[in-house]
DNA sequence: TATTGTTATACTCTATAACTATA
DNA sequence: TATAGTTATAGAGTATAACAATA
């Protein structure tokens, strides 16, 4: 059934499908919100407030510091967050949720748990609780490890 | 443990990560590859073809029919596809693997299973079964749908 | 000297539109 | 008239480099 040449059985492709899905519906769930998808996880970062500076918040949602630059600069024109002085170093900046904000990103979150459960759909609610846990783990796991890529690339290279 | 106010928790976020993740790593397995990951998934569609068309496959894996003309341009010209004249629809072309294609997919497999091994590392075999057998099953469903995307939108305007 | 954040610039990727040839 | 494919152009998104302020 799943040969190795077929494109279903192949992690990227799968990846990739579902992630468009995801993007091409959550799109319309967030049109009004700045940054669209990505707008909405830097509300979630910053509702959180231990990820703290930009750099860091940048580095955990993947994007380079200077997107975060311009993420954050529509999100605190909307008024939705505000940069504010970190304490312990004045180079840094603390990006915390405004009231407007909050309400935001609640109501914003309502709508991506529609998002979420509709591309979901295929699946009853106990394979939806599997799956997101297993993701979730493998997510958490790579976001630890970001460095040790070249010994990853040495070991594909010896294995051919 | 999983509030609604956690990135960790939030698909867009595992996916994106994951995503990226597995992106960063098969980029250096497929670096000499024109078109990288994704001329891998053009060489994986021609092996079928059954897929046939450039159409039919842009529309699977996801790229507009431009950009996958652009993808066969380097893929002929490194000698790995041909563009064959559809029989039953002179205007359609029909790509076909060249020997050196075949080989050279099959070499680019092995790389990407180890790719996809270390990305699911966190995971036990049985786990990484389950969750490759979720996810195909959400991104074949998905793959179906492409046009209510209007009437999900409806739905999720509604609910707020 | 190294790091956070900003700005300006350049680059890559992708989509849009116009065109040819077939249907 | 509509569709498959190509080409050229324009746009969005992203990264690169130089800068200021601070460590």
């Amino acid at each position: 059934m799943t040969s190795p040449s077929n494109v279903e059985s192949d992690l990227g492709w799968v990846l990739g499908t579902i992630t468009r899905s995801y993007l091409r519906i959550a799109a319309q769930a967030v049109a009004d919100l700045p940054g669209g998808p990505r707008g909405y996880q830097v509300l979630t970062s910053a509702a959180r407030g231990d990820a703290g500076t930009q750099l860091a918040m940048a580095q955990h949602l993947g994007v380079d510091r200077t997107v975060m630059t311009y993420l954050l600069d529509d999100l605190e024109k909307a008024g939705l967050v505000e940069r504010k002085p970190d304490p312990a170093d004045r180079r840094a900046r603390r990006v915390v949720l405004t009231e407007a904000g909050t309400a935001r990103l609640c109501d914003v979150e309502r709508r991506l748990r529609r998002v979420e459960e509709h591309v979901l759909g295929p699946l009853d609610p106990a394979e939806r609780d599997t799956l997101r846990a297993l993701l979730q783990r493998v997510a958490v796991a790579t976001g630890d490890e970001r460095t040790d890529a070249c010994s990853v690339a040495e070991e594909i290279q010896n294995s051919c």
